[in-house]
DNA sequence: GCACTTGATGCGCGCCACGCAAGTTTGTGG
DNA sequence: CCACAAACTTGCGTGGCGCGCATCAAGTGC
C-alpha cells in the first residue's frame, strides 16, 4: 500500500488512476451538480494528461471516476477497525475507527456535496459508501468471533455503520450546520448502535 | 394509488411503465447476470410492445428499468410502517411492516439474484433499496415525535433498516439457505436494532 | 543487453440518451 | 355529439460513450 512497497509499474498505475480521479472530481466540482453533463470524458482525460482510451482502461464511466476517491477511502474501513486495540469494546472501536478514517483530513464540502447531492451520481455514491461494508463486516466478525457465513450480525452492523456515515455526511452538508464532521459522525454512529432516540 | 383512483391517462402510463420494467427484468433474468449486455434497449421495448423512444421516456437506462419494480416496492416502506397500529413499539412495528412489505409475495429468487448479484446493476440496486430510507425516516420521525431536521435518529434508523433488508436478501440468496425470507429478514432486523451478536 | 510482460494509445464499431417535431389518443366544454 | 386542448407516442438525427483490437512504448527478470 505504501508507495515504496510496490514496483515502478504499480506506482505509475496508481499515479495515473489518482490523476484521473482527481481531475474528474475537480472538473465536476467546477461545473457543479447541475452541469455534470458538461464534463466530457475528453476533458477529464486531457486534464489528467492521458488519452481518452486510457481513462477508459481505469474507469468505465465518468461517475465511477468522480467517486473513486470516496470509494477508496471507504475500502479502508476494515483496516481502520483492525487498527484499533483488540480489547476495546466494539462500539467504541468502530466509532474511533470511522472518525479517524473519515475526518483525516476533514472532508471537502464541495467534493462531498458534489458526490452526495448530484442525482446522476447517486448510484455511484452509494456504491462508494457501501464499499466499506464488506471489509468492515469481516473486521467486525474477526473482532467478535462471529461466523460470517451463519451470523447476520457482522454484515448488518457494517451496513448500519456505513448508513450512519452517509446520513452524517448529508446532515453535515445541510445548510446552517456548524458542527465538525467528527461530531456529527459520532452522533450518527451512536444512533446506529442504539436505534433509539438520542 | 388504486387503479380506479386515477384517470385513464394515469392508468395507461402506469401500465406502460409496468410493462416495460417487467419486460426488462424478464429479459435480464433470461440472459442471466453474465449476459446483461445482450439485453438491448430495442429488445426491452419490443417485448413491452412499445417503441424504443417511448421506453426512453420512462427510463433513462436499462439498469433503471430492470430495478424499477424493486424500487417501487421500497418506496412503499413509509406507508407500510404508517399502517401499523400507533401504539405498537417502534421495533415491533418496523419488523412487522418490513416483513409484510417484502414477503408479500415471497420474493422471486431469480429476480432478486439478478438484481443483487450483477455487478453492472449494483448502483441501481443500491438506489432501489435506499429509496426506502426517505419515507421510512419520515414515518419513524412521525411515530416517535422526532424532528427530522435536528435528530439523526430517524434517518440513521431508516438506513440501518434498509441495510438490514439488503443483507437479509443477500443471505437468503446464499446457496444452502432453506429459511423463508420472512425468517431471515426478522433475524437481520433484530440485529439492526440491537447491534450486538445474536 | 535481450526477450517478455504490461500498460498506453489510436481507430473503429455498435449502442444509447435525448432534443425536436410531427402524429395520435384522451379528457373537456359547449 | 363534436371540436379543441392537453398529454402521450413515435421517428429521426446527433453527440457521446464503452470497449474490442491491433500497435507501440516502457519496465522487468534473466
Amino acid at each position: 500500500m505504501n508507495d515504496d512497497a510496490m514496483d515502478l509499474r504499480a506506482r505509475n498505475k496508481r499515479a495515473t488512476r489518482d490523476a484521473i480521479s482527481n481531475a474528474a472530481l475537480r472538473l465536476a466540482i467546477e461545473q457543479g451538480p447541475s452541469g455534470l453533463a458538461l464534463v466530457r470524458v475528453q476533458d477529464i482525460a486531457s486534464a489528467a494528461g492521458v488519452s481518452p482510451r486510457t481513462y477508459n482502461n481505469y474507469f468505465s464511466s465518468r461517475e465511477e471516476a468522480i467517486c473513486a476517491l470516496q470509494a477508496d477511502q471507504s475500502r479502508r474501513a476494515g483496516q481502520a477497525l483492525r487498527a484499533r486495540p483488540a480489547g476495546e469494546p466494539l462500539e467504541q472501536a468502530v466509532v474511533a475507527a470511522m472518525v479517524e478514517l473519515y475526518t483525516d483530513p476533514e472532508p471537502d464540502r464541495a467534493g462531498l456535496r458534489m458526490i452526495m447531492s448530484t442525482p446522476e451520481l447517486e448510484g455511484e455514491a452509494l456504491k462508494a459508501f457501501t464499499m466499506a461494508e464488506g471489509p468492515l463486516a469481516e473486521a467486525i466478525a474477526a473482532r467478535t468471533g462471529a461466523d460470517p457465513a451463519r451470523d447476520l450480525f457482522p454484515a448488518v452492523t457494517a451496513a448500519s455503520v456505513a448508513g450512519a456515515v452517509r446520513v452524517a455526511g448529508r446532515h453535515w452538508l445541510a445548510p446552517g450546520n456548524t458542527d465538525s464532521f467528527a461530531a456529527v459522525l459520532t452522533r450518527a454512529l451512536s444512533c446506529a448502535f442504539r436505534a433509539t432516540p438520542s
